[in-house]
DNA sequence: TCGACTGCTGACAGTTTATGGCAGCAGCGT
DNA sequence: ACGCTGCTGCCATAAACTGTCAGCAGTCGA
């Protein structure tokens, strides 16, 4: 196994976390069964990978309170789950846990190449409670459209049951209340219009990309700040 | 640097991200500047550690949608935003997503010492919108005292303004609606009971431990369901 | 069916890296 | 002053990694 050096690191870091006062070197290379030299050079890749270990001559070891999370992979919605929470604990928790999620965010956010930070911009720019209701189209298919700029085509059903077609440029998604929008700029409108993706009965991906930069369309909407037309 | 592995490793899953169709392995070899024989093992090694990478004869590798974050430090509180926020998505997001919600929540949870998953268990029992009131009691001092199964004396307002003074064993914390809730067994009453944070006016952590372990309280009180004092 | 291409595994030697012991310096507490 | 401890440099040894070669199996197109 080429794993045996992490695998010690995440051991230490556990057995220096089961001790609450400051632990010598010589206890925790005993502990992980390597010589004291290996554990000084241990405690220090530890701390480059940002373990929050403070060493003291004549003291000890003692490990801030925290964790460190192995390498772990997660799935696209996994992420988003993981993005929308903490979003939503940013902006809705106690002030001090509050910010402690916008911190988790940001250096998930550090770590994640660059298109998948932008969903973390433009996702969940809504968050509120439940939702029970399924999309009837394909989430997927949405972040796709918009990740490739790409017009869709709508088949739209309003709340009185009138059904719209409609070409839209799909610039980011989000939550409203209860239900998950598509924000884009409608060419019928000539104006930002969101749409509700469980009221999107049919839709067809183009061929061609839109003639604008989501990214700018984002930064448009949010200094403009429409009303849901829902 | 003794990281030249990890990282090569970190931008193989990369230059794989990179790609949508399948890539093949001398491509992959030559982009990371690796021969082909260490290719397949770094391939290996990515698998090994979770990630979803398929490679099919004749074809190729392809990524299966995702990411792989790197060994990353949270602090106590940045962890409790994580598992909050995604307990908060795995219960009110549509249907899929929060059930990426709950996967997230179950690796983080697997990769946890016992003591910080007992957080997961206990922490966030209920979720709910907004909060803005500022605690007055020392939320980490509540926590320690939970840890630690002290006894806390708490100086404890009502709604009606009333002021009582009570020995409680405290075992959990939680939220409901956008208060931040101490669960307790309260001496007083001889029952269950729970107390809004921000109504603690003050409070000591007595030496002495209760006589009953958390976990068995948590358990009860969960059997049991009593309704909210408040 | 055949051949080209590719994933995958084993074996082995060369290279790199990690490890352990030793020495020395500096800070802390008694 | 002394002991204990964190920390760093050096170097020989041990371990791990790497590349080359070989072979087998699966996919695709001709």
């Amino acid at each position: 196994m080429p794993v045996a050096r992490s695998e010690r690191l995440l051991t230490l870091l556990q057995t220096l976390r089961r001790y609450r006062r400051p632990v010598t070197g010589i206890v925790l290379a005993a502990e992980t069964g390597v010589s004291l030299r290996t554990l000084y050079r241990d405690i220090a890749s530890l701390q480059a990978q940002g373990a929050m270990i403070e060493g003291e001559a004549g003291i000890g070891y003692v490990l801030k309170p925290g964790f460190m999370l192995p390498p772990m992979m997660f799935s696209e919605e996994e992420l988003e789950a993981l993005v929308l929470g903490s979003r939503w604990v940013a902006r809705a928790a106690e002030p001090r846990l509050a910010g402690a999620g916008a911190d988790a965010l940001a250096k998930i956010a550090a770590v994640l190449p660059a298109d998948l930070r932008e969903m973390i911009d433009s996702a969940a720019l809504f968050v509120g409670p439940k939702r029970r209701d399924e999309d009837k189209a394909d989430v997927s298919a949405i972040r796709r459209a918009i990740r490739l700029e790409r017009i869709l085509e709508l088949h739209y059903g309003d709340e009185q049951g009138r059904i719209s077609r409609r070409r839209v440029w799909p610039f980011a998604l989000g939550y409203f209340e209860h239900v998950r929008v598509l924000m884009a700029w409608c060419e019928l409108r000539q104006d930002f219009r969101h749409f509700r993706t469980d009221r999107i009965i049919d839709m067809t991906l183009h061929e061609v990309r839109y003639p604008r930069r989501r990214t700018v369309l984002l930064k448009e909407w949010r200094e403009q700040d429409v009303p849901l037309e829902n």
